[in-house]
Parts: C-alpha cells; structure tokens; sequence
DNA sequence: CCCTATGTTCAATGTTTATTGAACTATCGA
DNA sequence: TCGATAGTTCAATAAACATTGAACATAGGG
C-alpha cells in the first residue's frame, strides 16, 4: 500500500464552486484566518505557503483545513518543489458571487481583534 | 420539572453578532433557504410565521433552524398569540457587516435553482 | 547518498451537528 | 370547556467536523 502525495491538488471548477461550501469554510475561525492572510498579501507577493500560517495551528490541522480551502474552490495551491505556493481565487470567486469575499474579508477587518486576526505588519513574510 | 415555551426568545444585541456564526448559519441550505425566503418576502410584509417554511423540513427541525438564526442575530422573533413572526435583522447585520447579507442574497439568488430556492411568485404567503 | 525541511496522509479521539418522532405548552374559537 | 392549531422541547441517533501525533512522501543541500 503505497501512499503518493499528490503534485496536482484537485481543485473545481469555477461553475462547481457552491455557495454553502463557501460560507461553511468562511465560518471556521482558522480558516477565515488564512482567507484574510492570503488577502492582506495580495498586494506583496499574491502568494504564501503553507509555512507562512504556523502561527494559526500545527502543520497536520493545516494541511487539513487547507484542504478544505481547495476542495471549496477559495484557493489555489501550486506545487514548486517541497514548498505549496496558495493564493485566492479572487477572480472565479467573484464571478461567481460578486462582492461576496470582499464584504467577508472587510466583515472580517472590521472585527480583526475579536477574530484574532493578525494586523497587516504581522502579516508580512520572513525572508 | 415543568417544561415552558418561552415568551421572550433570546437575541443577541447588535455588538453581539459574530461573522463566524453568521457565516456558518448561512451555510446550511435550510437556513439559507429560510432567510432567502423572508429578504423575498420584505417587500410585501416583511414578516413570515413558522408555518410559512413548512415546504423546507419538518416542525421540529425548523424549530431547530429558527433557533440558530435568531441565536445568531441573523433574525428577530416576535410572540404574537400562538404564532411566531420572524423577520430578518437586516439593519443590525448591515451596521455589523455592511454589504455581507446583500452579497449572500444575490449569490444565492443566482444559484436558486442549485439550491432549490422558491422563486418569488411561490413564496407568496397563502391567506 | 544521507540528512533535513516542508508538507501530506492516516488513525484515533471527542465534539458538534442535523434530523426524527413523540410529548408537551400555549392560545384561540366554537 | 373542549378541541384544534401553532409551535417548542426533549431524547435518541447517525453523520460530519476539528484536532492531535505519528508515519510517510518529496525535494534540496551538504
């Protein structure tokens, strides 16, 4: 029993991307957490990896809720090497259901301390 | 042990609404179908008794669902004789966050079909 | 080629969740 | 006062979920 770790995560389609789904990976205070850093870092650098979150929780929790991410169709993960590079999928999710990521993430802004949100500073990525 | 029906259902104030709850009440179908139906229904009453949703699940399970949006602000239930009428906390929730339940309704009404959501001419209460 | 770093997968655990039916409360009207 | 109506509460169940640590896969650098 060989177990691979797979080089092309699944990811759906832009048309398969559900509504509930979405707002049930919204819902969890961890992952809302990814949301907002991959978005704050947007204008830097677009991406992060999966190293970038372990303030968040441990290495298996997230791997398990980027999962979740992807299966949702909220981000995309590439594969380079050993590392996973992950950004939003901005432009599906918009054309999907407009306006609906930028009312969470500014929801989300908004009440940054009370979800425990790091500030911006906080976000940016150690070289 | 007396069981009672209470009169004066909880709400949370307005501070006390929290994105995560909101997000994750919106992420079950039934929920969601039951706050669609009530913004449809804004225009002509603005409020919808229990009874109104019976098309969506059983008594009790609506019961169920009722209590978890009202425990998370999404709406407000008023004892009116045997009936409840609910209506949606759409001010509160827009001063929280602004534009978030405009951005679900519209997904969601973009997606009626996939979700099984009454279109506007079927929601119209029975007299 | 081995060691380390990065991240995934699996199994086990305990918690929360949705759903059902039956029992119950409360109010209205005949 | 009796019955019908509207809706809640409870108990039980099964399914889904989040979290943990250990084992594993993969790639890169000495």
């Amino acid at each position: 029993m060989i177990r691979t770790m797979s080089r092309t995560p699944l990811h759906p389609t832009r048309e398969q991307i559900e509504l509930p789904m979405v707002l049930d990976c919204l819902s969890d205070p961890i992952r809302l957490a990814i949301v907002y850093q991959l978005a704050q870092q947007e204008r830097v650098s677009s991406e992060l990896c999966c190293g970038d979150f372990s303030g968040l929780s441990g290495k298996s929790n997230l791997a398990y809720h980027f999962a979740k991410l992807r299966e949702c169709g909220l981000m995309l993960t590439r594969v380079a090497g050993t590392n996973r590079f992950m950004r939003l999928r901005r432009e599906d999710l918009e054309a999907r259901f407009p306006g609906l990521l930028d009312a969470v993430l500014s929801s989300a802004a908004k009440d940054a301390d009370r979800l425990q949100l790091l500030s911006e500073c906080e976000v940016v990525k150690a070289d």
